[in-house]
DNA sequence: CATGAATGAGAATTCATTCAT
DNA sequence: AATGAATGAATTCTCATTCAT
């Protein structure tokens, strides 16, 4: 099968890429089987080394690929007037990635909660430029006045980001019952801008 | 004699655990092996299967005993005046089961944010007790008024444990360098109550 | 089968090696399959790897114990009075050795003959006590002047061993037809001391 | 047109052996890759089948090829007067032969020494013109007094071309340094021909 | 003829589990 | 109870070969 176009060979990294993300999100890296993946993406067990050198590597474009995914999202996200606002439309947009990819973003959030020395710099690498997003609009906030000025935005954008993984997980344990992915964005922007204090305190 | 030996049988499971939990967090359950936890532990490698009848099971004991360890500090923790005192006592107290069970926290923690479909329910009804101190205190914050009324306690009481182990990941992901562990249970409360929202807001 | 006798593991061990040397000497290391090898020695697959961590660490084994049988039998060979007989002894040895273990002889030819940088080292380590065997004979012929003296001793020694392994290879490459093994020690030591010389060169 | 087309297959055909001899050389059959074979000719993985069925195919050609070229030198020898010298002019074209196809040389020895009997008749075959030529100084040595008459001509030829391959698997053993090449002619002769033995003999 | 993607048999190695002692 | 040798299913990865283009 020579002269094969590149765009059939991208075709074919990409459905490997995304049996891939499915089968690492549904049992663990540890656990899903490279010859498993290749044959649910339609090919025999040695292609996928055609693609990607090592389990590894093919774990390692998931991650990558899953960041990309959630970037584009993010920079298409139609941005509002206030912090709120902003933050709200981030944290749509990751939703949307969510509804769009599950297999991805389980992995992604998976493995980032796992803190394995082997893959969680591989993550923050990758993370890098989602946080920045955030960081941006918080240090807007920030100069607005609509974010306290006392904790360096980056650590609060981690903490942003890592209150959607935590929406996700429950999400996810609960069965789909609570939080609905429908609520996630209101809630976390709640959750992160107001906290959980009363009025009178 | 029969009490004797069976507090050395006890002993011996417990030791077992404990070795486990240390496996389980450095390596993860897939790559941790039975053989190596039962040498650790100071016994042969078949000795495991006369207190666990599986792998699994024995994940499950640590499972089980890291909650249970946790629970125990809960309930002797000092209770403050204000829903913040008491909330900070609560965190402090998770910070201590932390400090002195850090194998079984890193598995709790990453087996909870790892949702896996076998673990996921063991370890919900194992923290159960943990979750419900923690409603017990912001029901008492809801009628005091320090805490708003507009979300149900068990959701918010989820969100306050999930918060402490994100501070966790955090801690463990940055090779412990932010938050430090001192700093958490100011940190999740004040974000748990107050938010990232400035004043002017 | 715990508990079971040192000397029942330690015959597992020489069973294993046993095998190995003749499936390394009929197909090669590189097409010899652990699995077959572990089977003939009457084991399931998995348990050649109790004994030794990978197939390389197995193939070492068969060179130790091939060069260690060698040198047994050089050690107990009768030794003549003149170096013509001397010589003779050690070939002769070798050729017991080669009758008694023909396997293990293989491998060591095949290999020392290919000087393959993986291997060839550790052969000439193993080897090293047999060349020092016949350098001594060797030298004591220089003194009494049976052994021209300018060539040094150790280089005699290697082309000594080398004629020997050249006999059995034509021996084995000719079907055992030419030269017979009765005839391979006054073989080698006629061409090694004589040479093919006319007499009134 | 037919002829270009037919000498640039050839060409192709003799780039692939060439490369084939190298890579057999450097790591042996098992280990050296058809596709990596292939590349290094300047080709693409299949191309090399449209030239040679399958691997052992390309290996046999490398064989043929090593005793063609062998063949040539040995045939534009220049011959001496003596047998000594004839012999000299032999052992000095097949280590020109070395010096100029090192990759085939190298193939031949090794697969020669290691009696494979799938290839060792190839290799006799192959050889058996080299071998007549040394049998056919031989013989005219035993005439003239210059070679032992009480052992067959061609077992000496076998046993001569057998000493050239020993110092060569000798020199490639010790990392060429010893015997360097340019002895190795004298030394064969020598050793060949008048033996280790000391004058007083 | 050339190409190189696809194939799948085969290889080495791991490891949870069993069970005779 | 404790032991640890034996097991064999499962897993990752290699590579010679095929064949559609």
């Amino acid at each position: 099968m020579a002269r094969i176009s590149k765009e059939s060979k991208d075709l074919a990294r990409q459905k490997l890429i995304e049996t891939a993300a499915t089968h690492f999100a549904a049992h663990g890296i540890a656990r899903a089987g490279v010859d498993t993946i290749s044959n649910d993406a339609g090919f025999a067990k040695g292609t996928l080394y055609n693609y990607f050198p090592s389990k590894n590597d093919l774990f390692a474009a998931v991650i990558e690929e899953a960041c990309h995914r959630a970037l584009r999202k993010y920079e298409s996200a139609e941005m509002g007037a206030t912090v709120r606002d902003r933050l709200r439309a981030l944290a749509a947009a990751d939703v949307e990635v969510l509804r769009e990819n599950e297999g991805f973003v389980k992995v992604l959030v998976r493995e980032a909660m796992s803190f394995r020395p082997e893959t969680y710099p591989l993550i923050v690498e990758h993370l890098a430029p989602l946080v920045a997003k955030v960081v941006e609009v918080l240090e807007a906030g920030v100069n607005e006045g609509e974010i306290r000025d006392d904790r360096p935005p980056p650590q609060l954008a981690l903490l942003f980001i890592g209150l959607l993984s935590l929406m996700y997980v429950q999400h996810w344990g609960s069965g789909g019952l609570w939080p609905p992915l429908d609520d996630v964005p209101d809630l976390v922007v709640t959750t992160f801008l107001d906290g959980a204090g009363g009025r009178n305190e």
